[in-house]
RNA sequence: GCCGGCGUGGCGGAAUGGCAGACGCACGGGACUUAAAAUCCUGGACCGAAAGGUGUGUGGGUUCGACUCCCACCGCCGGCACCA
């Protein structure tokens, strides 16, 4: 046998990483204890779908730093909440079941319990005592009682509407999902337009709350001004003109416009082509065309009819309409370039100051009548002007700015009662029934005596039942509806018979409230308790990624207002801070996923170098906000660090004195690294943390014949772990514990360091001849500038750039440079 | 088209308006080895023999001093896109 007389062991992860993960949840570690005086901290990841994919190292970049932020938080001193549960039901569940011919059910516990070895490999400190899963029925009942609540409270309603359903998820689809006319999951499936009865939110009565306070949110600008964008909110004016059919009856006709200081340049009306007066004021003579045009718009798909480049095209409708500032009759036509879904479905084309309305009078030769002047100068040319200017041929309001007359001309219109200031937002409210089998059914039983009854709430929940065939038809109806034993019930009003509400809730409605779902996770009496939830929420920092910016996000402050209104919570906004990480690309570019062939899983990549090493790439690899490539080479760097610090920091005889300057230059060290690593986590700045770390390692390494075997060596070490301990648990524990470090690390508090011992003995001043660096000087840290800058000018480095020049300024900044200004 | 964000070595990236390229990857040279791997040491922005000069997408500006602030342009990425 080969002697291997090497001092230590290798550094080998495998040997050890299991063991602590054990330890760890045997010792409770993580347990988020209720009401504990120390400060509270509810750290929270989006709630993951538990995929049959398993998780990639895309997956790490979201779970790894938020880890560490847990770990760094509590010791710090806090008391942590960082909870896992699962998103578990919805579309992705339910089509990977019927893949595989499996009950959801039964998939679903699969994928979550793989998704849970995952996360607990890579060393993460949820607190598993928490776990919720969202298509459990002790957590879906309180969904359905949500649903109930917003009924309640005027919230839910039931309507019939043209809705976007996508053939292939055979549902339909709320606004948010539908991406530029195509479905949010199929992304080469457009969607169609369905008339069906379906059940909405009326999160449009929060639009200007929803809007407003997103001011008061720390979130990524980014992400604000998509919700802002999406919310739309115009204001205006609504004005009615009056129309009349051929028969000489009146009807109003009020539209929305946001340039009511326009209006004496309007010339036509434009009603969408499903306005309902459409029918009632198409004269004989028009009426097929115009037949004819509804039913083409009605065929579009939403892309072809969204296409900014098509041409515009539209039918005289054959009546006309009053002008009210002018009294002037214009003619009306339908367009598909209104949209029934926006304001009125009718708007007042001003052809002059609208491109749209401009196009579309120049293509059917309507007049075009200039009431806007802009400034002398201003380009003119083709198209509408929509700039500021002066008000013309309009009236009495000739001659007033433009933004002026929007306000005098509202007030008049106001005065003759026709017209009022006005809002309107893009925001459309929730739709939140499905057509699926796999998510909450909606707790509604239609009764032939009683009509609609809500579901008591002691008859929660309204289980699903296990079906064979859960399949979406085609006929547009849940699977449930084919099950009799689930419809027929009888009416909770009448005890009559009955029938079930089949459709399912959106998923988006389960995780907009499971945030405070983990604040009292088995809670049997309500959703949540009250005082658990006002000891945890809000969550302190959300952390996810960027592509539910006005899906969830949007849906779940919603909730959270609705909840505050009803005195269920005492804050308005569910998570005041919130970072998106960025997406981690394969090494070929594309965003890792399956489909792309380039996964990176955990699981290798644990196997081959360790969690550690896992997790200190992933916040290596760059800034945390930042799209990543995964470079299966990059991680040797990190590795071979913890390599070297698995060496250095073994325990060590302390048995001789250290050199002085050698052992100042270690402290210092110390110091400044607790210092930068403590800004650098609480700025999210994982990947110049992981830097300074090896930075002190790689001085520690040059510093380490002339001091390993003394006592500053050993207190050094200490603290090099403790900084580490969040970033990369296991060998952080495992040194520690070698060293006889007593209780967990992960129990000790963050090291403290010394301002004073931050700063080094001797600064490093820079001469500068305009502007160029000439010298260094190294002087002691006491000295002062006046000294300074007369070394500065004397430097023999510096002469020759002063020779027969005139010295015109010395610019002297303390402590860093002198900078000499010749001319 | 409109609104954001970003452009720094071969690559990932670092730099409160004050030494550009920290820390890594990859690569070159060397040590150890019969050899290799691993490890350790070492080198490198570019031009130039050197002195020195030039460099943070391009062009201007502010400043004693600009990767950093301002203006214009180019390129890439993302969002929105007939919303009246």
């Amino acid at each position: 046998m080969a002697v291997t007389e090497t001092r230590h062991t290798r550094y080998e992860p495998n040997q050890f990483e299991a063991k602590w993960q054990d330890r760890w949840e045997d010792e409770a570690l993580y347990r988020a204890e209720d009401f504990l005086p120390k400060p509270k901290y509810y750290l929270l990841n989006f709630f993951p779908y538990p995929s049959g994919a398993g998780l990639s190292v895309g997956h790490s970049k979201n779970y790894v730093p938020t880890d560490v932020m847990a770990r760094y938080m509590r010791m710090r001193g806090y008391n942590v909440l960082f909870p896992m549960g699962w998103d578990a039901f919805g579309l992705p569940a339910e089509n990977e079941a019927i893949l595989r011919q499996v009950p959801p059910q039964e998939n679903t516990a699969r994928n979550v319990a793989n998704y849970k070895r995952q996360l607990k490999l890579q060393g993460t400190s949820f607190d598993w005592t928490r776990e919720i899963n969202a298509s459990h029925p002790d957590y879906y009942r309180w969904t359905q009682w949500f649903f109930l609540m917003m009924l309640r409270k005027g919230l839910a309603y039931r309507a019939t509407g043209l809705q976007w359903w996508c053939p292939q998820c055979k549902t339909i689809l709320a606004n948010e999902q539908v991406v530029n006319g195509y479905c949010w999951r199929h992304t080469d499936q457009p969607v169609e337009r369905k008339e069906l009865e379906q059940w909405y939110f009326r999160i449009t009565d929060y639009a200007d709350e929803l809007l407003e306070s997103l001011d008061d949110l720390d979130w990524p600008e980014r992400i604000i001004l998509m919700q802002r964008n999406w919310i739309g909110r115009s204001t205006g004016a609504e004005i009615t003109f009056t129309a009349r059919d051929s028969a000489g009856n009146s009807y109003p006709i009020p539209v929305f416009t946001t340039r009511p200081d326009t209006i004496y340049g309007a010339t036509f009306l434009v009603l969408s082509p499903e306005h309902p007066l459409v029918d009632v004021l198409a004269s004989p003579e028009q009426r097929g065309d115009v037949m004819q045009y509804q039913q083409r718009a009605a065929r579009e798909t939403e892309i072809q009819r969204l296409s900014t480049e098509r041409d515009k095209t539209g039918v005289f409708v054959g009546a006309f309409a009053t002008n009210p500032m002018t009294g002037e009759e214009m003619p009306i036509w339908i367009a598909d370039y209104v949209l029934m879904g926006y304001g009125t479905g009718a708007i007042m084309a001003v052809p002059a100051h609208d491109q749209r309305d401009f196009e579309f009078a120049a293509r059917y030769h309507l007049p075009v009548r200039e009431v806007i002047e802009g400034p002398p100068g201003a380009p003119g040319g083709e198209g509408a002007y929509a700039g500021p200017g002066t008000v013309v041929n309009s009236g009495p309001f000739d001659g007033l700015d433009a933004d002026e007359a929007k306000e005098a001309i509202t007030a008049a219109l106001t005065e003759k009662g026709v017209g009022h200031a006005a809002v309107t937002y893009r925001l459309r409210d929730w739709l939140v029934s499905r057509q699926r089998y796999w998510g909450a059914p909606i707790p509604i039983v239609y009764c032939d005596t009683c009509g609609m009854v809500p579901v008591p709430e002691d008859q929660l929940p309204v289980l699903l039942p296990p079906l064979e065939h859960f399949a979406p038809g085609e006929d547009g109806r849940s699977p449930l509806a084919n099950d009799p034993n689930f419809v027929n019930t009888a009416c909770p009003a009448c005890g009559g018979p009955a029938r079930r509400e089949t459709d399912t809730l959106d998923t988006f409605v389960d995780s907009s409230w499971y945030y405070l779902r983990f604040a009292s996770p088995h809670e049997v009496d309500a959703p949540f308790d009250a005082d658990a939830a006002r000891y945890w929420a809000p969550i302190d920092l959300y952390v996810g990624g960027a592509e539910h910016a006005v899906m969830h996000l949007l849906y779940f402050r919603f909730f959270t207002k609705v909840m505050a209104d009803a005195g269920l919570v005492p804050f308005r906004e569910p998570a005041p801070r919130l970072r998106n990480q960025g997406t981690m690309h394969g090494a070929n570019g594309a965003r890792m996923s399956k489909s792309k062939g380039n996964v990176v899983t955990p699981d290798s990549v644990v196997a081959e170098y360790g969690a550690d090493s896992l997790r200190a790439y992933i916040c290596f690899i760059g800034p945390f906000e930042a799209d990543a490539f995964w470079d299966p080479t990059g991680i040797n760097g990190v590795h071979r660090w913890l390599s070297r610090v698995w060496d250095m920091a073994q325990p060590m005889a302390v048995d001789r004195e250290a050199g002085e300057p050698e052992e100042l230059e270690l402290r210092r060290a110390i110091n400044k690294t607790i210092k930068r690593v403590t800004a650098d986590l609480e700025g999210f700045q994982f990947n110049t943390a992981v830097s300074t770390l090896m930075e002190l390692s790689n001085l520690m390494q040059r510093l380490r014949p002339a001091l390993e075997r003394a006592e500053v060596w050993r207190w050094a070490t200490d603290q090099m772990l403790l900084i580490m301990a969040p970033l990369t648990p296991y060998i952080s524990e495992e040194l520690w514990s070698r060293r006889g470090g007593g209780e967990s690390i992960h129990r000790q508090a963050w090291p403290e360091y010394d301002e004073v011992m931050t700063i080094d003995e001797v600064k490093t001043i820079v001469v500068q001849v305009n502007g160029k660096v000439r010298d260094r000087l190294e002087v002691p840290q006491s000295e002062d500038m006046e000294s300074v800058r007369e070394q500065a000018l004397s430097s023999p480095k510096v002469q020759p750039y002063l020779a027969g020049k005139e010295v015109a300024k010395v610019v002297v900044v303390l402590d860093k440079l002198v900078n000499i200004v010749v001319r």
